[in-house]
DNA sequence: AGGTATTCACATGAAACTATTCTCTGAGTTAGG
DNA sequence: TAACTCAGAGAATAGTTTCATGTGAATACCTGT
């Protein structure tokens, strides 16, 4: 017995010591041959580049706009519109740094606040809108508790405390509506007859398009008095700027031949995101540099755009509470059997699962809710599908192959630690 | 044959409710002078 | 008497439930030829 306990133990040890040989051999490998990047920031969505490619006319035209706050005079309120990765909040980043470096020269009364509406928790409703902004003023409210109108007072009040300049830039203003509707666009537009010194410009950055049609017209005249449209890039434009970027963080010579041009490619059939075309290229770079390879090659792309989709979909699915994985578990069981499946299914499934869970279910109408929420988030495919004088109802599929199928499944199974086999 | 009424199975909207998190306020309690 | 503690009220917010209404096309039924 203690005999084969020693063995047991010996033979572990050799494992793992002949594991870590290999590790030690990877690292002394990957240390010897030089890295491919020489700045992988120039492929991240933050990074600013100092020429910003086939955008110039934009950048003319929003410094046209906002050109008047260098002489303390109120710009007309800027309207941006343009689907992600066309190079908006870049733009309007860019523009708004060079304004204040010549404000801070001259020291002009200049302050510009940069909200993005989408991060939640942070600046999703009014309340937590106002209070990040005053927190660029340094004054610091309690996340909750106090009503929305003494926020409001002690903004203005900060607002007001010296003559200023304030350009309020709000990034995927889309959101703030669609959770809060007109009210907190409404008092921040009427802002400036509230104040007394300062003076409040407002850009507003939009991805749909569409987006002004539900909006109050009051504030729609107000918000738009200038508009901008940014429109998709090309697969030639695309194919510049990434050349642009990959010149900044690779080394020379790292890339060979086609592959920008596919990486562009992919983007623009994706409705011209520079943003997906170079994450695209960043992951194919970074498989490039694991497998100690000194070329970013085609394979490398290919990978990368699978890996993408792949992370994308497990990350998705990884953010979701509890009750979307009990739904869309019951989505992923009975999609074994069939090819697609109706919303009562999925219900009575999930219900049955529920009871395996120990959770206690929701109502159809959330579930049927939550099905419209997977949809959006890509997780599943559910059209609604009219069936005649049967119904009315979502045919729902997948839209994902196996491999990550089974992979999403075995994650929900984790999650939802189900004691009896749910088969 | 062609028209229109019905029917099904949910989708969708609105309002109300619940739970959580947080601040503010004032009453009660405690410690120190 | 000042400092501290604590419960209760009030507010914002997310997530749900309840109730009511809407929807689109297959099918059933009716009408006129």
């Amino acid at each position: 017995m203690l005999n084969r306990r020693f063995l047991l133990v010996k033979l572990r040890l050799t494992l793992w010591v002949k594991l870590l040989g290999e590790v030690e051999e990877f690292f002394e490998q990957y240390l010897s041959q030089d890295s491919i990047f020489s700045n992988k920031a120039a492929l991240q969505a933050q990074y600013i580049p100092n020429q910003i490619v086939h955008r110039e006319e934009q950048q003319q035209q929003v410094a046209r706009v906002l050109a008047p706050v260098l002489r303390l005079q109120k710009p007309s309120n800027l309207f941006i519109y343009g689907k992600t990765g066309t190079g908006k909040t870049l733009v309007i980043k860019q523009v708004l740094q060079d304004i204040l470096k010549v404000a801070t020269g001259r020291a002009l009364p200049i302050k510009i606040v940069y909200v993005n509406c989408k991060l939640k928790h942070v600046a999703d409703t009014e309340y937590r809108l106002l209070v990040q902004i005053l927190r660029d003023f340094g004054k610091s409210l309690p996340t909750t508790g106090l009503p929305t109108e003494e926020v409001y007072r002690v903004f203005y009040a900060a607002l007001d405390e010296q003559p200023l300049q304030l350009v309020l830039v709000l990034d995927e203003i889309d959101e703030l509506i669609g959770k809060t509707g007109n009210s907190a666009l409404y008092n921040l537009t009427r802002c400036n007859t509230a104040l007394l010194k300062t003076r409040l410009t407002l850009v507003g950055i939009c991805n749909n398009i569409m987006f002004t049609d539900g909006l109050d017209p009051r504030i729609k005249s107000s918000l738009s008095e200038e508009e901008l449209i940014f429109p998709p890039y090309n697969a030639l434009q695309l194919q510049s700027i990434l050349q642009q970027r990959s010149s900044l963080a690779f080394r020379s010579n790292v890339m060979t031949q086609g592959v920008l041009e596919k990486c562009a490619a992919f983007a623009a059939r994706e409705h011209g995101d520079a943003r997906r075309a170079l994450d695209l290229l960043r992951v194919a770079g970074e498989l490039a540099d694991r497998a100690i390879s000194s070329q970013v090659l085609i394979e490398h792309l290919d990978e990368a755009e699978k890996k993408l989709e792949k992370d994308h979909h497990l990350e998705a699915v990884a953010n979701q509470p509890r009750q979307y994985h009990a739904v869309l578990y019951a989505v992923c069981k009975l999609l074994e059997q069939r090819s697609s499946i109706f919303t009562g299914e999925v219900y009575s499934r999930y219900q049955f699962i529920c009871s395996s869970a120990s959770m206690r279910p929701l109502t159809q109408r959330r579930v049927s809710d939550i099905l419209g929420d997977l949809d959006i988030l890509g997780l599943v495919h559910a059209p609604i599908l009219s069936k005649g004088r049967y119904g009315r109802t979502r045919q729902i599929t997948l839209p994902y192959g196996a491999e990550v199928q089974s992979k999403i499944r075995s994650m929900l199974d984790e999650s939802l630690a189900l004691q009896h086999a749910e088969h």
